[in-house]
DNA sequence: CCGCCTTCCTGAACGTGTTCAACTATGACG
DNA sequence: CGTCATAGTTGAACACGTTCAGGAAGGCGG
């Protein structure tokens, strides 16, 4: 034990730290004391994933390696499936930057588009194994997790944001009315890749490559047609379709 | 009493059933003597899931309602999901059975199309919010319930048979390539709607009737669109996409 | 120093899906 | 009838995700 066990000590006491810096320090809820219990439950959890898998990390394995009772973890995380949550939204951070470098100098839009879906595989690659088990909580649509829940949004945001910075950083023509629409429509591409991918058990999951080197194009193409005469008709026919659908 | 006991009888002695008829009696398997207990298990337990939803139900309590152990009930089934196949079999013949009629008399293309959708979602429709939760599992790659899996193979071919006939036996005119994959692609496209439909939470799911009756007259447009001659290219990367995708 | 509140944390206990060694019924064979 | 193998059946036991009543920790007002 260190200093006067009868005095108040008027300095807040903090041991050794480098300076917590910019805490706002909210009244009610107080340091983050349990913030680091929360990283470090996530983090052991995520890693154990990783290694052994979803369905075989149990929540008292990761409770013991990160050296908590196993009820703390669900002070912190609703779930089992919540503690993917996490992972979901690092990950679509970590996409973000890898493709920021490409969005920042290409000009193409096929190229842009290509760049970005193989750097969102990339960013999974690793996690193949595991995200064929997570997805099984990702497809149920009362989740939380699933991709279209209300949890989700802001990720969901986040993700068409990219699609939109695709669209508008490119030097494509495009009908007006379908470019309003790209970004969220290359999105919903972007999951079907994503599952696609998830199925995919070749090496490497080389077919999801395939895949994408072979849709961009016809993408792009499909883009360019969509100021054809002839295609009028159809693409307001695919459009108002999508208005219909998306309402209610 | 009749005949010596000393003696093996020469009858196989078959005691009072109102004879088995065309029963093939093989060797190793005789009777059906545990398939009652089989379907009065798959049918206890589809009926808890109806009434009570698939997480809800539990093993004891179909074991209990069937009056049966609950090993038992894995002496049949491989596990929970496992009784889900029962499910899906029985409403693909539901399915077939529904569209017969239609299929029989109707010879426009976008009204086979869409009768055939219209009819699946209607053999399904009671079980929407159980779909939902059984969903789950069937979205897990692994899965023997997956509809792209080796076990569901059986299903899928008879399911891919309805498109056939839709193709088939309708008056449309299509690109001959395209004809040959198009079964295929419309139940890729069914699977589609499914998917839409399991996530559609509208009342009565008049959003995924919507959806096909605006998603119909697309693919017939595009079906026709699929003989002009400036989409010729396109088309052919399509279909080349497609068989790129398949391999390995 | 003392209560007192909120946040954080604990581990036993519950209900679940699933397994398994043991038991019973059934029919075939001699 | 006796024997034996196989199909069918049992229920206790296991490991898991999750819950919950309660305890510790750390500040705050007196």
């Amino acid at each position: 034990m260190r200093s006067v066990p009868t005095t108040p000590a008027p300095e807040p006491a903090e041991p050794a730290e480098p300076a917590p810096a910019a805490e706002p320090r909210v009244p009610g809820r107080s340091r983050a004391r349990g913030e680091q219990t929360r990283q470090l439950i996530l983090d052991t959890a995520l890693r154990l994933f990783r290694e052994r898998g979803f369905a075989e990390t149990t929540m008292r394995a990761i409770a013991k390696e990160a050296g908590v009772a196993v009820g703390n973890a669900y002070y912190y995380f609703d779930s089992k499936e919540h503690l993917i949550q996490g992972f979901y939204d690092r990950n679509q951070a970590a996409h973000a930057a890898a493709a920021a470098p490409l969005l920042a100098s290409e000009k193409d839009f096929a190229a842009r588009l290509r760049g970005v879906l193989h750097a969102g595989i990339d960013v999974n690659a690793p996690y193949h194994a595991f995200a064929a088990t997570f997805f099984k909580s990702a497809a149920e649509p009362t989740s939380p997790l699933s991709p279209f829940s209300a949890e989700s949004s802001p990720a969901r945001e986040a993700a068409i944001a990219i699609f939109r910075d695709v669209v508008e950083g490119s030097s494509v023509k495009v009908d007006p009315e379908l470019r309003r629409e790209l970004p969220e429509l290359l999105w919903l591409g972007w999951m079907g890749v994503v599952l696609f991918w998830v199925y995919d058990r070749s090496p490497g999951q080389r077919r999801t490559r395939r895949l994408i080197d072979g849709a961009v194009p016809l993408v792009d193409r499909l883009v360019h047609l969509s100021r054809l005469r002839v295609l009028r008709p159809a693409l307001r026919q695919v459009l108002s379709l999508l208005e219909l659908v998306k309402a209610d």
